[in-house]
DNA sequence: TTTCGATTGTTGACTCGTCAAGCATATGCG
DNA sequence: CGCATATGCTTGACGAGTCAACAATCGAAA
């Protein structure tokens, strides 16, 4: 273990600067347009979107796992767009705990409408960067940092979990 | 013009939700660690960082247009870092307007210790997980994200720029 | 020089999501 | 069953950075 360097390689520091600046700026064009033609910021279409593509409705804790954030993000986000009306949240039959999100028709509508913008915004801001190799390239390695990144001991999503009994330094 | 699929492929949509999940997932286990073992939250060490690569010192505004953030939020931060006795201000002789932030010995010094540990976070959580030339192509996708995004018309850090006059619509 | 528009940095108000405590329910074990 | 522990969701308090308004300064043109 002798490459502790103390700085990074030319292509190592553009890949990694480069995936900060990205991020930023393609999500704050992004949600940006999606307010401006929308009405919507971007984590709430997000939702929208995803309990679209999982049948219209979907548990708060699973939502919260899928779209990377905390149970208290998750029933926020869920009430504001309950109070637009575009999402109801219905109690579990199964578990008495558990609380579903639905989506309304007006809910679904507005998805519809909002998915042209955000479609064209994706299409526009990241997809036209790549060509079809290089977007493989980039969901094999994506894929690969964040099933590492999830089973990395205890997550800031599972705060209960064992108290990080070790993140496995590279010693 | 007859492609306004309203799906994306499924490399597409792969590449893109890894794109926000990865983010999500590493800028956040990055931040714990640092927090945990430096005692600095990410978005500290970036500042720390990009004037320990600029020399030492450098104005709000370019500091606030290289790490994509607004003036107001760059104000803050090096509050924050100025409190802790990181940084300090000097105010530019060349204009009249201007403030330095500038690394304290004590900020030079945190930035060191700080570093082992950001790199060894940046290491294991993204740069492990794409080979040299997976990093060669991610570099060249999100520079040319980034110059396309940054130069796309009044963006948010730009606010005082001509009101968005047209987003290029693909029409 | 005067004047007007652009740029720089700061600040109050606000938005968004996290954190941690709390309550309700579920599950496993004696 | 009865108790301990784990999980699901919500909520008050808070942290972090944006937004918009503002004061100060610069620069250029009349």
């Amino acid at each position: 273990m002798a490459r502790a360097s103390l700085h990074l390689s030319e292509s190592e520091g553009s890949a990694w600067s480069g995936f900060l600046r990205a991020h930023a700026l393609v999500t704050r064009r992004l949600d940006a347009d999606l307010r401006a033609d929308a009405g919507l910021a971007l984590s709430e279409f997000e939702i929208l979107l995803h309990l679209t593509s999982a049948g219209g409705e979907r548990r708060m804790a699973l939502i919260a796992r899928d779209l990377v954030l905390t149970g208290g993000g998750v029933t926020r986000i869920v009430a504001r767009l309950e109070k637009l009306g575009l999402i109801e949240r219905r109690s579990c039959p199964k578990d008495g705990r558990g609380v579903f999100a639905a989506l309304t028709s007006r809910g679904r509508a507005k998805h519809l409408a909002a998915q042209k913008v955000h479609l064209e915004g994706v299409r526009r801001l990241f997809l036209a960067h790549a060509s079809e190799a290089e977007l493989k390239t980039l969901g094999r390695v994506f894929r690969s940092m964040t099933d590492a990144t999830e089973h990395e001991g205890a997550c800031a999503l599972n705060p209960r979990a064992s108290a990080r009994p070790g993140r496995n330094h590279a010693g």
